[in-house]
DNA sequence: TACGTCACTACCCTTTTGGTAGGTTATGGG
DNA sequence: CCCATAACCTACCAAAAGGGTAGTGACGTA
C-alpha cells in the first residue's frame, strides 16, 4: 500500500497521468495543459514516473525535439486506484461541504479506462 | 482525487488507520503496535485524520486518562481505496522485483472489512 | 542578425514534514 | 515524598519536497 501510494503522491502526479489516460502526449503538450505547474516541476515529477516504470518516454530524434510520455501497461492499471479515489473523494467532498453545496465531480475519464480495461479482459 | 490522496497521505497514516480498521484502540494501543513511530507523530496524524472526520475520539474522563480512537463511517468507507492500493501495490511489487522473487503480500485485513461492507449492504 | 521553439538541467531558496528531547496533569502505590 | 502511568504538548532541528530563475543547443522564421 505503501509502494502505490508513493507512486502516486507527488505534486503534479495525479495530473500529468490524467492527462496520459487520453493517450499519449508531448512534453509540451502536457504542460500546456496543467496550469500553475512550472516545465521543472513537469521533468521532475515525469522523471520519477519513468523510475517507477508507470511513463515511458519515447524520444524523436528531430529539431526541434520532440519527446512523447504515455502510460505503460503498469501506469493504465493504475486507473482502479484513481477511479475509487475519485469515488471516496467526490463523497468526501460533498460530505465535507460547511455551505450545504454540493459539489458534483466528473469522472468520464476514469469511468472510460475502467471500461476499456473490462472490455479488454473479454 | 487530490483530496482523498491528501486525507490518507502521511508517513503513519495508513498504519495507524489499518490499527482502526480492527475496531476501537487507545492511544497506547495503537503507539504499541506501531514500531518507529513516536507519540508525537501518533498525535499529530490523529489530530489531522480526526479533521478529516476518518477518526472520532472518545475521551474517558479518567486518572489516569484513557482515550479511545475509531473509524467514523467516512473511515471505514476508506477501505476501498486501501483495498485497490494493496492490490495495485501487490502486483507492482512482483514486477518490480529485480531479484525475481515473488513477494506474497496478505491483505487479510482489508478484504474481511470488504466482505463486511457487502455484507452490510444485502 | 535577433528572436522564438522545444525539452530539458543546474543552482539555490523556501515550505512542509518528520524526528528528538523535554515538560505537563492528576492520581495511586510504595 | 517520590515515582510511575496515560495521553498528551512544545520548542527546536533535520530532511524531504517543492519552487524560481537562468541557461543550453540547434534550428526555423522575421
Amino acid at each position: 500500500m505503501e509502494a502505490a501510494l508513493s507512486v502516486i503522491s507527488g505534486k503534479w502526479k495525479l495530473k500529468i497521468l490524467n492527462q496520459l489516460l487520453t493517450g499519449a502526449k508531448r512534453y509540451s503538450e502536457i504542460n500546456r495543459n496543467i496550469v500553475g505547474m512550472t516545465e521543472k516541476m513537469l521533468s521532475q515529477q515525469l522523471r520519477e514516473l519513468e523510475e517507477d516504470r508507470i511513463v515511458t518516454r519515447k524520444i524523436y530524434p528531430e529539431i526541434p525535439p520532440r519527446v512523447e510520455y504515455s502510460l505503460t501497461d503498469l501506469g493504465k492499471e493504475l486507473s482502479s486506484i484513481f477511479y475509487t479515489l475519485e469515488m471516496w473523494g467526490s463523497h468526501f467532498m460533498t460530505t465535507t461541504n460547511a455551505n450545504g453545496e454540493i459539489v458534483q465531480p466528473d469522472y468520464t475519464c476514469y469511468t472510460l479506462i475502467q471500461d476499456e480495461i473490462a472490455a479488454e479482459k473479454k
